[in-house]
DNA sequence: GGTCTTGATTAAATCGGTTAACCATCGGCC
DNA sequence: GGCCGATGGTTAACCGATTTAATCAAGACC
């Protein structure tokens, strides 16, 4: 009997149907403890099943179409039948089914944000914070959000397409993905309702919500150009995220880190994280012990860079000025406080619900946000050594 | 015909039907663009519509019932049954609908989070690390994993009870409330699946998990007072929070802020965030100006007392030792590092989601579980300076 | 007064599954 | 041989809403 199941593992659909056969076979049967009735009723109407929208139109004397058009607000019903039917349904205490109204509508009112497996992503306050602006609106929007974590077997198991076809949500946001991402590919040849999050994809006609990362990584450059540093160091992300590749663009057109030197060679890839911010700081000094300033395109990167400039006995800003972008939350309380561009991410979010929400009813019309970006001076900053006059 | 709408306000039952109505009348007839069939059908089949269970119980020469226990895996099915259909269901790439499985199961499968609203509850690390564990087992065991802020209004409309009653998740983790939040007796009482997520509720059988916030604070005084610190400053979040709670009776029962001092004058409420922890260290250096370590219930508010008493002056930890909670991932990158309690939040979330599912499916007995938490030095602490030879 | 609109309301089909109750088959056992 | 209990599967009723096509009432117009 049990290799019975075993030997269907091949055959069977796998995630299809439910993600971990093995884990979860949900047997009816065995469920231990005190069991209620057939359903999970939730107690009703003093030990009577729970009331559902035949009671309504019946005590209301209506029919139930007309009880659902008043919960959706069909302006063809009058006002004294509306009223009527309310007043039943406070009376009730009644609450509509959301499945039932799921399965029989168009609409299941439900939108999932694809995050990517960065250790913890959601734990990132990066995406915590875009996450607080989408569900906030969604939210207000009568729109539930749902969570999934992007790992490779999401991918395998084509988890991605099932959020559609099975019908868990009607669209998805997706935050840090880049184009080499295939997945995204195949949402939007679907013709599924997506929305990039804070990045673009030039191979791809999607709807987008982002800062203004060009803008940003410039009022970066002009800032330390104008403090006198003369050669300055890049601590970006992976290039295949689109908004890094802006910033790096932006740092190579203007041949930032002093003259004759390889552009690429002021350049290093911190991994988005403290730890990789540390180590790209520690390889650009090797490289070029006379960097007066480190420019990280996010504050994790650049709070990591500044642990190890610190450590290497260099003072910030006084030796090396470090800049960061994003602007989380915590950056203005470490010593120094760091100077970085302020990303409206919680605004990033809120937009991109609104605009999720009319692509799934329906606007055809593709979308590209740009928000603004600013640059917010701390400590982190100052003069370069050379251009100041005790040098 | 507008008044029609605007009057019956004060009879509509708000929030139960559509969030915010007029918001979103989500008229049918007025969507613009491109809209599909009746339903958005996701194309299958090359035009057909979508493949039900109905096709593969026929496809297959059995009754729908047959596929459907397939799908949930009963164990009434044969082998050469279970392969045949799961043939058909390949090869016609079939996908149960979610939300007709919902409706007409016992389970939807969909579990909530409650989070408080502070300022953006998800962009803080300390709530992403338990989101992302909940998040992982909870897709690993074939839930899913939907997100709600708790703002002020989301009690006034009763969406805690509408989550439950409108069936839209079987069951919910309630993170960072404590026993004044009402709302959590009321799931309590109703008898609906709940878990509290890292925090003791006295006067409520709940179900928790929690790490030992005792044993992280008396390893923090032991640590500290080896050191030979006699004046230690507390800075803690609101007394509500159970958590602080037991940090804070610890505390007290070590009367670790020197003799003949009100203990009560060496505790300062730093509210949780950065901007909090600089204020309370400012208030409990200006009553205690000879305190030689401050001692802060989370990494967010020692990050901002580190902050003020670096601005002050003096120098951690060679005149001051601080020490964190929680162990949030960016501590170790700030200068200097922060000495700090680690707090298995990611597997605290894991372990919620295996008991609320356990609960869920009927589990009666009480749940309490307590993970182990420990110290991890880093650079924030050093021995008292009255303890030093060089004093 | 009769017919034509127009607009509100309803009956019935539908969405896509689950499940309780029932039934056929078959080997085992007295 | 006849009765019994498994085993494996089917029938048909549901879950709780939405939506379409049909109906009915009431004014509008000639």
């Amino acid at each position: 009997m049990l290799n019975c199941f075993t030997n269907m593992s091949t055959l069977s659909p796998q995630s299809l149907l439910q993600p971990d056969p093995v884990d979860e076979p949900f047997d009816p049967s065995s469920s231990s403890g005190s069991t209620p009735g057939r359903r999970a009723s939730g107690r009703r109407d003093g030990g009577g099943k729970r009331v559902g929208i035949r009671e309504i139109a019946q005590r209301a004397e209506v029919s139930t179409a007309t009880v659902s058009m008043v919960l959706n607000q069909n302006p063809k019903i009058t006002d004294a039948t509306r009223r009527r039917v309310l007043r039943v349904i406070n009376e009730l205490d009644y609450r509509p089914n959301r499945q039932a109204q799921a399965l029989s509508s168009k609409y299941t009112r439900m939108l999932g944000v694809l995050l990517p497996t960065l250790r913890h992503a959601v734990a990132d306050p990066y995406f915590g914070e875009v996450l607080s602006g989408i569900i906030d609106r969604a939210a207000k929007r009568g729109h539930k959000v749902m969570l999934e974590n992007v790992k490779p077997d999401f991918i395998k198991t084509r988890q991605h397409i099932e959020l559609f076809e099975r019908r868990y949500v009607d669209g998805v946001f997706c935050i840090g993905f880049g184009g080499r991402h295939a997945f995204m590919h195949e949402l939007v040849e679907a013709e599924y309702p997506v929305i990039a999050v804070n990045s673009i994809f030039d191979d791809l006609t999607i709807d987008h919500v982002v800062c203004d990362y060009r803008g940003g990584a410039e009022q970066v450059m002009t800032c330390l150009k104008q403090l006198g540093h003369g050669r300055i160091g890049l601590i970006h992300g992976a290039p295949v995220v689109s908004t890094q590749r802006m910033i790096m663009d932006v740092f190579a057109s203007q041949t930032a880190c002093g003259q004759g030197a390889d552009i690429s060679d002021c350049m290093a890839d911190g991994l988005f994280t403290e730890r990789g911010g540390a180590d790209a700081a520690e390889a650009l000094l090797k490289r070029h012990p006379d960097l007066t300033a480190i420019f990280a395109a996010n504050d994790k990167m650049a709070l990591g860079a500044m642990h190890y400039v610190q450590h290497l006995g260099r003072r910030v800003p006084q030796d090396v000025s470090i800049v960061g972008f994003d602007d989380i939350p915590h950056t203005a309380f470490v010593t120094p406080a760091l100077t970085t561009i302020h990303t409206p991410l919680y605004e990033v979010g809120v937009a991109s619900a609104d605009r999720l929400i009319e692509r799934i009813r329906g606007k055809a019309d593709p979308i590209s946000d740009v928000l603004p970006t600013h640059l917010v001076l701390r400590e982190s900053t100052s003069i370069a050594p050379a251009a100041r006059p005790d040098a």
